[in-house]
DNA sequence: AGCGCAATCTGAACACTGATTAGATTGGAG
DNA sequence: CTCCAATCTAATCAGTGTTCAGATTGCGCT
């Protein structure tokens, strides 16, 4: 509203923001810099001051939604953590985050889990990856999830809550409301649970995986 | 090698031939209808006459190999109930096809899974979550998982699979080698399978979810 | 205060894209 | 052998990502 000023000031969380409405409204690939640039009320070219292409802008405004989806996961857990009898509600309330989120923003939610979305640089906390991880140990704590079964869990559940996730953001797997979404990550995830303790024999091995997000900081 | 027709005679085919070959290359986004067509040898206009768009291309192409991906877990399926003792190798060997796929192909994995990707005329037959319907009959049948638990198991098990194989068609997870892929497949499906029966009380409900090919039967 | 510089933004340009159209070429049915 | 419908080409259009020379401005320095 304010008298148009030659310089921005604010361009480069301005353009983010364009584009992430824009993934909203066109999907990922639907929309083109010059698109986002006008909406922002600035030629196509100074976008090329604070990204050195489209795609970079596409790979930061990634990582802002993954990170974003982070923190949705923690406060769900945090929340469902207090007044529960039963330690699993936290790992089943981030769960539930993570579906919902891709259930209600499908078009974001596939740019954050699209191939080589991210930014190699940018350091994503707290990643969706590591709620579980600190979750799984809680559930240990607590006596839930058997000691043998506990490494590498980590990765079936997230396997797990993604699966789900991508299916229903992606139109392969359709539910009839966010209710059932729920529902079926709480059955998908007690079966995960329930069967990590229940197939691990003591001293079985499982092979070593890793996060693409720890890998980069190593 | 042979004369160069006006007519090309088998233009369809040879597009999505040139077209998969370009998304193994540069992935599902990073090549043009230009490119594919000069590729076979053809104006770009010829395509047109084939492919409403180039959007109606990747479409066709994305159904084609889905149903490679079905019948890829269908072989390896049948070639694992014969001789094994354990009825779930079939489950466990159709989840492996499906996971070394995505593992192998990753760029024509992402075209699969892709939103909008598919064709809604197309009936992509088998289709993978079908063969995932199957081997969880034949579990019912030899008492391996419980008939409680039947209802909607099919979705569970593919959410599983499907998580594993986008996590690793993305980048998003990563695994040493494709032994490593089998073995976190296996322990997945185990945990899952085990999970489904001991977590799942008589006369639970569990909501109603469907598969975008089956619903585009009815 | 004012000077100057580096950061920021503009406008024009380039090669390329998906898509459309009018017209050339051809195999095959009658 | 003729004609026609299917197939392919060439030319063209608006729109794209990206670059670059130059205009504009905030900010630190004296």
């Amino acid at each position: 509203m304010g008298k148009t000023h030659y310089h921005h000031g604010e361009l480069r969380g301005a353009l983010l923001d364009a584009a992430e409405e824009l993934v909203r409204e066109h999907g990922v690939v639907g929309w083109s810099l010059r698109e986002a640039s006008a909406r922002v009320g600035v030629s196509s070219s100074a976008a090329y001051h604070h990204f050195a292409s489209r795609d970079a802008l596409v790979r930061a405004l990634s990582g802002r939604v993954l990170a974003r989806l982070g923190e949705r996961m923690n406060s769900a857990a945090a929340q469902a953590a207090e007044p529960s009898a039963d330690v699993r509600q936290g790992l089943v309330a981030a769960g539930r985050a993570y579906v919902r989120w891709a259930l209600e923003d499908p078009a974001v939610a596939r740019l954050a889990f699209g191939s080589g979305a991210h930014d190699p640089e940018a350091t994503i906390s707290p990643h969706p990856h590591d709620v579980l991880d600190a979750e799984l140990d809680r559930l240990v704590e607590a006596g839930t999830l058997s000691a043998e079964a506990r490494p590498g869990a980590e990765f079936v559940v997230w396997t797990a809550i993604h699966g789900l996730a991508t299916l229903l953001a992606d139109g392969l797997m359709i539910l009839d409301s966010p209710e059932a979404a729920d529902l079926q990550t709480e059955r998908t995830l007690r079966a995960v649970l329930a069967g990590l303790t229940r197939e691990t024999a003591p001293s079985q091995s499982w092979p070593a995986a890793h996060s693409a997000h720890t890998e980069r900081r190593a």
